[in-house]
RNA sequence: CGCGGGGUAGAGCAGUUCGGUAGCUCGUCGGGCUCAUAACCCGGAGGUCAUGUGGUUCAAAUCCCAUCCCCGCAA
């Protein structure tokens, strides 16, 4: 079939390479513009741009969907379906209109559940069971659309949002595989959400970074691997700004008051949180270091417990 | 030329200001103590101090120059 992708991230990416390989006809592929990124500000490209370019299709990067020419542009590729995954912007209704067979979208939860732009960090930040992945067509509301297709799978209890997103990332792209080779072999059903069970998960922010250490371990720990690889929870320890990639649970009780450290072990370093309880830092960064076990940190950075 | 931190033993760090014998914590190996241990005691091995076999010097981890690599901020 012939359509046109959009997308950015490394999970468009996924979709872009899964689409390729099943044989469709890509007539053009949308992305972000370059960005200025990283260290020394050079310009970066987004992984969907990288690979289409790596595999020779034609790469579209438009500023504003609002103009004409970028409206006919589209349309002058003359797709059949467009197939949305990550691309980070919004598109206006008439775009959404151009091909015949409509516009869709992969969206990484189980939908009406976690609609937005970050539903993969907040399935973890929220300490889900269980999530997935929704192919459906667009709307003009944010992930409203009516769905066609979706999978299920569990959360790891220490799973991270960045590992939970490579993992639907592959079931995304088996999932979109199919619904696109079902729309191309005819029409498609698709059924309505319920808009009464939406939730929502907004971007995260690096405000949102900062533990809270009066939550519960359970809490501290969804806090603390919703936010890896990005933005990275982060505490202060003793005047140094530390990101904390990894915590433990435990069984200890404490008296002493939360975001107290209460003890130095082979482990890593016990931290008191709300209700006496205690979980224990097991990697952390300091700024300017590598990330590493906090045990190794301590053996150069030792602390005094109170 | 966006701002900044760093590269010293297998790991994490100190030492660099004011050049003068390579240190700490841990790991590792051997021995001891112990009912036992991740605990404790004794002893050992392990480093061309990122690179240039660069410059200055009687002498460079330390001062100067160049290069490579890692990381934080910011996006």
């Amino acid at each position: 079939m012939r359509l046109v992708f959009m997308g950015t991230p490394d999970i468009a990416r996924k979709c872009l390479q899964r689409l390729v390989e099943d044989g469709h006809e890509i007539a053009g592929v949308y992305t972000k513009p370059d960005t200025p990124k990283n260290r020394g500000m050079k310009m970066e490209a987004s992984e969907v741009k990288q690979y289409a370019l790596s595999v020779g299709l034609p790469v579209y990067q438009p500023t504003r969907w609002k103009s004409e020419q970028t409206y006919q542009t589209l349309k002058a590729l003359q797709p059949e379906l467009i197939v949305v995954v990550a691309y980070g912007r919004i598109l206006p209704q008439r775009v959404l209109d151009i091909a015949p067979r409509g516009a869709i979208n992969l969206h990484a939860s189980l939908l009406p559940q976690l609609r937005g732009a970050g539903p993969v960090q907040w399935a973890v930040l929220r300490g889900l069971e269980t999530t997935g992945a929704t192919v459906m067509y667009l709307s003009a509301e944010m992930d409203a659309g009516d769905m066609i297709d979706r999978v299920e799978t569990p959360i790891g209890p220490d799973e991270t949002y960045g590992e939970l997103l490579e993992r639907l990332g592959d079931l995304g792209a088996e999932l979109l595989s199919g619904t696109v080779r079902r729309m191309e072999a005819g029409p498609v059903e698709a059924v309505p959400q319920d808009a009464s069970q939406a939730t929502y998960a907004p971007m995260l922010t690096k405000e949102l970074s900062p533990i809270d250490w009066s939550q519960s371990p359970q809490q501290i720990h969804n806090h603390v691997r919703g936010m890896v690889p990005w933005p990275v929870a982060t505490t202060v320890l003793e005047g140094k700004k530390l990101k904390i990639f990894r915590v433990g649970l435990t069984d200890l009780h404490t008296d002493k008051a939360p975001g107290t450290p209460v003890a130095v072990t082979k482990q890593g370093l016990q931290m008191a949180c709300g209700q006496g309880e205690v979980v224990t830092i097991l990697e952390l960064q300091a700024e300017g270091g590598k990330r590493m076990r906090a045990a190794d940190y301590l053996r150069g950075h030792p602390i005094t417990i109170a």
